[in-house]
DNA sequence: TGATGTGAAGCGGTTCACAGCC
DNA sequence: GGCTGTGAACCGCTTCACATCA
């Protein structure tokens, strides 16, 4: 088990690290340093060793990292070494493309299934991937062995599946709900919200000022006493 | 002009409030306290008094915000008060989902095309929304007054689009290429990694355990001199 | 009284800089 | 000489706690 809490700022890196050490070993590369690491991809090297130390000693000093075993590490640190199943709750507009893009795209995720109270779309497949009830989503997760949920559906009903969720026993949730959801301390819970994500493009595209015209943080109207 | 630096996590914030304030104001309710909006939403009342003061004094004390006035306040500091015209690059399987995806849930960003290299994709539509040649893009930027532009291309590709991009007087970048990419200082980029979401989802059940089954930080072999 | 606005404290993550090892 | 592994410094964000004001 682990022995100190790694954030999740260190596991996201820990995935970027991972591909590009995949791209570098198709480019035939056998080693490579964390400094040579941090300039093909513009990171930065303590920030590499650092996150590499939290889980052993796979450097050699004076020589870098040997790419194919650091790899092999990694995978198994992200426990990418087994298969994980994904039920995606929601089989509208967001969920199928998630599906799609998934079903191509990852080889160590599978979709197990989409999951919709729209009695037009439950029992539809999307390409080999089957539309259930998602009343039958906690049943499906003992079946199926559901390891991931991915929430894809409007906010007013994201809670609640991730009650849902909580209660069928998973632990992983990936939430595109545009809304902070809670859950339990012992279920992880990712929120990509990608209004948000416009959002904020639009706030750096505006360069706001003041209505009044004045400075954003205006004579604060006080003097020291 | 910004009197100072506003983090992307403020901003961030600052379009969930907004959300939180709009299903309040469809709710029929007239003002909200910070501590209220903390309560019903999950959020820190500091952090939300702290975000709103950077840009002015919205609140009165005793009382609280006044929702609609607030609203209004936020629409026009992330830039919502315009419509924002926007180019997804990359016609595949992710960047027809992200059109579908915008095309009804956003109303202030409107999707103004897809930009492949593909012939065979070029001059085809994904319902209204034409297909253009990648070629073309920094044309459709002037022609259309394109303003923002999503990245959704494999990882190989990423990097020169985003080059393409910023050439043709684009500042403002959303990336879903799970790969670092690097841009000018004054052009925002915003990466959502969806493979890297999964990743770090699976780390969490994975519950790494050392090959060797020693502690994660074994014994650090040298004693203190 | 009750809620804002805000200095100060606290905390976590990043970067620096170097000792230790190949 | 070169690169890892890591304590320490640094930095920025979050949270606290309270003075201030309707």
């Amino acid at each position: 088990m682990k022995a100190e809490k790694i954030s999740e700022l260190t596991t996201n890196r820990l995935s970027v690290y991972l591909r590009c050490l995949d791209e570098l070993s198709t480019a035939g590369e056998k080693t490579v340093s964390s400094g040579g690491l941090a300039k093909r991809f513009h990171l930065n090297s303590a920030q590499i060793r650092k996150d590499l130390a939290n889980f052993g000693e796979f450097g050699v000093r004076g020589v870098g990292y040997d790419i194919d075993r650091l790899r092999e590490h990694l995978i198994r640190i992200l426990g990418l070494n087994k298969k994980h199943r994904v039920g995606i709750l929601g089989a509208g507009r967001l969920g199928t493309a998630l599906a799609d893009y998934y079903r191509l795209n990852q080889t160590n995720f599978e979709i197990a299934g989409l999951f919709d109270a729209d009695p037009e779309l439950i029992g539809k497949k999307l390409g080999s991937i089957p539309i259930f009830d998602i009343k039958d989503f906690p049943s499906a997760v003992k079946r199926d062995n559901i390891k991931v949920a991915v929430i894809a559906v409007p906010a007013r009903s994201a809670q609640d599946l991730l009650d849902l969720a909580a209660e069928a026993g998973i632990r992983a949730v990936m939430s595109f709900a545009p809304i902070p959801l809670r859950s339990a301390d012992h279920i992880k819970l990712k929120t990509v919200d990608l209004t948000t994500c416009l959002d904020s493009l639009a706030y750096h595209l505006a360069g706001y000022e003041n209505p009044d015209g004045q400075e954003v943080k205006p004579s604060p109207k006080k003097r020291r006493k």
